[in-house]
DNA sequence: AGATATATTACAACACGTTGTTGGATTTGT
DNA sequence: ACAAATCCAACAACGTGTTGTAATATATCT
């Protein structure tokens, strides 16, 4: 049911109203399937079993529940990026980081798909990116400007490889994607294009 | 009187109504601003000097205006792709998309960007996708699967980049960031790194 | 040419659905 | 029992999309 739990160390009434988490599910279920401009409180209140303007104790609008809802996926996820420092390089924290993806596939599939959000998209990168800037930094890089470069390159990357293993119809094999992204990352992709050749050759 | 000029031998396209132009601009003024969820039809007429009902003789609401304004956008750089082949590599059909994106730009970076629409971004990332397929096929690659997954990365890689560019209060030198971009995918990320670190000690 | 049809363009008015709020009813915990 | 939490019916304001109509171009005919 709940995968988005709901838990406080913020202000207001945290009490244990699963009336919130029920408008957000039913928005969910309509969010998946239709654009959020066309979803009206009546239909989630309806969905959920409220009286609409019940909707109005817990948000202010559908956008708001859209927010509160991004801001509980946003801590859960990065934190744990953040506390797993102990891969040295930058494709362990990819590794890291495509593994939570895989956790919390369901919403983030959608947020970042084709009736997404795009704020979210940019939200999601800034908290990815600080844990990969300290690793590039590791390696003797200075430049600000050229950091943030390379991070947008390569999380933009990242995450359009996410959305796309996850909304393509050929569900390609995940391990494959991720040597296939790996080998990209690292050697660039002639380097890449030439090896892959040439195992189809071997076949 | 709004009469602009025209006689018989006119192909469909320019003189028949300012009208929907007018109705376009208007729109953009406001899309550029706030979210297209918050945009009225009222407030489009009211500020191109219509009728609200107006707006309907042209379109059927504020996202068929949108779409529409998309349609026109992709026609023409994606065919100045499409018929720009000579360049032999990936990085120069790259490099001719970079020089289309700054035409377009104005448009290009708010649709891709925090308010914008995510559907595009798709549309666009599939209408550059095939030219690039093509120089992959040459190289030598056959399986579908692993070249949609390399043009995937590749396409959202530049167009982070690009909008990344357009957006950053940094405003990096672009022919800096596309010497670097032009690096990672030629190179991978480790030794671009190396070579920049070293550009940077030279210093 | 002049007169009459035809198409286009703009608008005001209408019926309807959604919004967000208010004040009050009902449930719940202690 | 009573106060807080939770839920709901009704209301006014607003946005939507449609319809019928007026004004102004453009085409057609004699």
């Amino acid at each position: 049911m709940s995968s988005v739990g709901f838990e406080g160390s913020n202000m207001e009434t945290q009490c244990k109203s699963s009336t919130k988490q029920n408008l957000i599910d039913a928005f969910w279920s309509l969010y998946e399937k239709k654009d959020i401009s066309k979803i009206t409180v009546k239909e989630i209140t309806t969905m959920a079993g409220y009286n609409r303007s019940t909707f109005y104790e817990y948000y202010r609008d559908v956008y708001d529940l859209l927010d509160q809802l991004e801001e509980t996926l946003m801590e859960s996820p990065m934190s744990e990026i953040e506390n797993n420092f102990e891969g040295t390089g930058f494709e362990s924290k990819l590794r890291i980081f495509s593994e939570l993806f895989e956790k919390k596939k369901k919403y983030l599939s959608v947020l970042l798909g084709d009736n997404g959000d795009p704020a979210f998209h940019r939200k999601l990168k800034n908290k990815i990116k600080p844990g990969l800037k300290q690793t590039l930094k590791e390696e003797g890089l200075k430049d600000e400007t050229i950091i943030d470069v390379i991070l947008e390159y390569q999380v933009s990357a990242m995450l359009g490889i996410m959305v796309y293993m996850h909304t393509s119809d050929k569900k390609p094999d995940l391990s494959e994607v991720f040597e296939i992204t790996y080998d990209l990352c690292n050697y660039g992709i002639k380097q890449t294009v030439e090896k892959l050749v040439q195992e189809e050759k071997n076949k």
